[in-house]
DNA sequence: ATCGGTACCTGCACGC
DNA sequence: TGCGTGCAGGTACCGA
């Protein structure tokens, strides 16, 4: 039988999956750390032993998402910043294991950092680093005229854009291929040639197909940092996204792969022009 | 400024 | 059975 976070389905942390994790985590502010080790040198950006002076005694003041970013707001206005990358995992349970890279001891509890393909990011330091700082608008916040304003200045595949954390950010290769399925929209179209009615829905379709993401996760928050982190998460159901030759909930038409910046490009050639 | 392509990394599926 | 190969995709970085 096939299981929920099985290879076929992996859960590639996009925005509606950190958005869980922030909030599965959200009960340590006003905890302290006590301690931090680092192991990984790929996982941390920057020095480990000055890292870990930077933490020492800081107390967590505030846990927020920017994008894909989890941004721990600490003590003088120094911050502990966590990519996820594609396989990292902050965990509340268990015991250090082989792809364990960070430890942070706190007043009273620990928080890990797991990640076996070491994609993931650790950052420490004062303010937030300017990676942080340029990513473009949250989807969730963004007009639909501040939208549409940045797509007119794109030329390129619409699909790319929608991957660019500098249009907007937080959406990934998985949320990227439904809001354009939903929206009736080929992954190939010119972003600045879109009609308006149709930026107009691509908008809403990127709204709702991370809004109904998040309040799937928000189900099982409590669950999610517990065991192997995945278990109780349920996707939104995928209508493109790796079901290539399965028929076109919509039209019955195959679903067609294609590769669009070298990322995995799922669609339907019926329900979606450029 | 923007675009497309590539590197990084591990583990799973597949074929011989 | 066992091993090599291909593939998955997050961001950073490169040259154009």
């Amino acid at each position: 039988m096939a299981m929920t976070f099985c290879w076929m389905c992996p859960i590639v942390p996009e925005l509606p999956e950190v958005e869980t994790v922030a909030r599965s985590i959200a009960r340590l502010v006003g905890r302290r750390i006590v301690s931090a080790e680092f192991t990984c040198a790929r996982v941390l950006r920057g020095n480990a032993d000055q890292a870990s002076a930077d933490l020492a005694g800081r107390r967590i003041r505030g846990i927020e998402r920017r994008g894909k970013f989890i941004v721990i707001k600490l003590d003088g206005g120094y911050s502990l910043v966590v990519h996820l990358g594609m396989t990292g995992k902050l965990l509340l349970t268990g015991t250090p294991a082989r792809h364990t890279h960070a430890i942070f001891n706190l007043d009273r509890g620990v928080l890990r950092y797991e990640d076996p393909r070491q994609f993931g990011k650790i950052e420490v330091g004062f303010g937030l680093p300017a990676r942080v700082e340029e990513l473009g608008p949250e989807p969730l916040e963004v007009t639909l005229a501040e939208f549409g304003a940045r797509l007119k200045r794109r030329k390129a595949r619409i699909k790319s854009v929608l991957l660019d954390q500098h249009f907007i950010r937080g959406v990934g290769n998985i949320y990227a291929d439904e809001a354009l399925f939903r929206a009736g929209i080929h992954p190939l179209a010119i972003g600045a040639r879109l009609r308006p009615e149709r930026v107009k829905k691509l908008h809403a379709a990127v709204v709702e197909v991370l809004t109904q993401a998040i309040e799937k996760g928000g189900s099982s928050i409590s669950d999610y940092v517990d065991a192997e982190g995945r278990r109780g998460f349920f996707q939104v159901e995928h209508r493109v996204y790796r079901r290539t030759g399965e028929p076109c909930v919509v039209c019955g038409a195959p679903i067609r792969r294609t590769l669009v910046a070298q990322r995995g490009t799922h669609f339907c050639v019926k329900c979606q022009k450029r």
